[in-house]
DNA sequence: TGTAGCATGTAAGCCGTTACATGATTGA
DNA sequence: TCAATCATGTAACGGCTTACATGCTACA
């Protein structure tokens, strides 16, 4: 059973909180789960690391595995135990929160406009927020499916709050690629062309 | 010299690109840059890491290391190679974009809301409001700091991107804090509770 | 004189990914 | 029957962190 005591990452904890909304899922659904909803807060981790993850929980007694026969083969189901849930609320309540963490390719191309000049950093922008609108409908699609069951009145308003991200990031983007795009050509700012190709 | 054809995460780039604003920096001038900028948009690679790297671009001849003499010991400043610039330049215009990736440990509690019952939840999303206004004031700093510099205005666009996204993010914690208390105390919803004592 | 900041690294180790391997089931 | 999906893992490895080590310099 190891060290109970010992503290785990955070996606542990966001793999046992999947496990305590359903009764027993497989690995392969908690992938599921994780791509559809925890992608958008957290990661998706891959499927290595989920059945890794899930093994260690067990050995920690934080979820009971169950070997259930599934036509002629047997899948092993997961379920959180007691002292899963125990450990999960502990770590909610008494555990600092860290702050978030962002990992922004699109901003941190375009600090770097300076090499390029304003054109491509505009369609740069332009791209992202069809991503964004992808995305966005992606994160749509989860809270429709949430509803309005009690249960999930949580994971609803995680999912309001993503929407609502990606509305506002989908104004300012807009008022960037603009904003890039004047910089760039038709105002009395110095114009960036290929400034800066010496170096 | 090592192969240069390899390709390299994106936190080299970042360093990289760190280097083609100044002219010659010591790692730990490096890391302070990061620290004071790249850390709200990126990461704030540890210290070890900086130099890890700086080696690594060095012995790939993005960058060209120099002992400096200082004082009475010596110091080893890097600038950017010419190769490093194209290099650069190549993986700007040239490498698919990746979509932002979030880790948001406010979230990711807030979905499990049904583990500790409203307050504990208003309370967390309160204290993130303050570390909002926080982390504001800091990125406030550097934006003050980067003035009107026309060598920098492409910092200056995405430090204000930075200002947007945390005003924005302080209004929606708001209503979710509100929200959260309502759902959880006065309104006709299923009270939440100590709900889900039971596993 | 002592502490904080400047400055530079190495080693161990965890988190997480990609690649590799394998096999059953379902439906076109 | 063939492909997609369900299902479960192991191995190798890269990125990055923490811990450890060391020494100079400026200033209170």
């Amino acid at each position: 059973m190891a060290d109970v005591s010992q503290d785990l990452p955070a996606t542990s904890y966001a793999l046992l909180g999947l496990l305590s909304f359903r009764e027993e899922l497989t690995g392969y659904e908690v992938k599921q789960w994780a791509d559809s909803t925890l992608r958008f807060y957290w990661v998706a981790p891959a499927m290595s690391q989920i059945y890794t993850e899930l093994a260690r929980l067990a050995s920690l007694g934080l979820v009971e595995a169950r070997d259930v026969p599934d036509g002629r083969r047997t899948t092993r189901r997961f379920r959180i135990s007691p002292a899963g849930v125990e450990r999960l609320r502990a770590w909610l309540v008494e555990s600092p929160v860290e702050f978030p963490v962002l990992k922004h390719p699109v901003a941190l191309r375009l600090l770097l406009g300076h090499l390029t000049g304003a054109e491509p950093m505009r369609q740069m922008l332009e791209r992202y927020a069809d991503a964004l609108r992808e995305r966005r409908a992606e994160l749509a699609a989860v809270r429709q499916a949430i509803g309005d069951d009690e249960t999930l009145s949580y994971p609803a308003l995680v999912a309001e709050w993503g929407l609502r991200y990606y509305d506002d990031e989908a104004v300012v983007v807009a008022g960037l690629a603009e904003r890039v795009q004047s910089a760039g050509t038709d105002t009395g700012r110095r114009r960036q062309p290929s400034a800066a190709r010496r170096q």
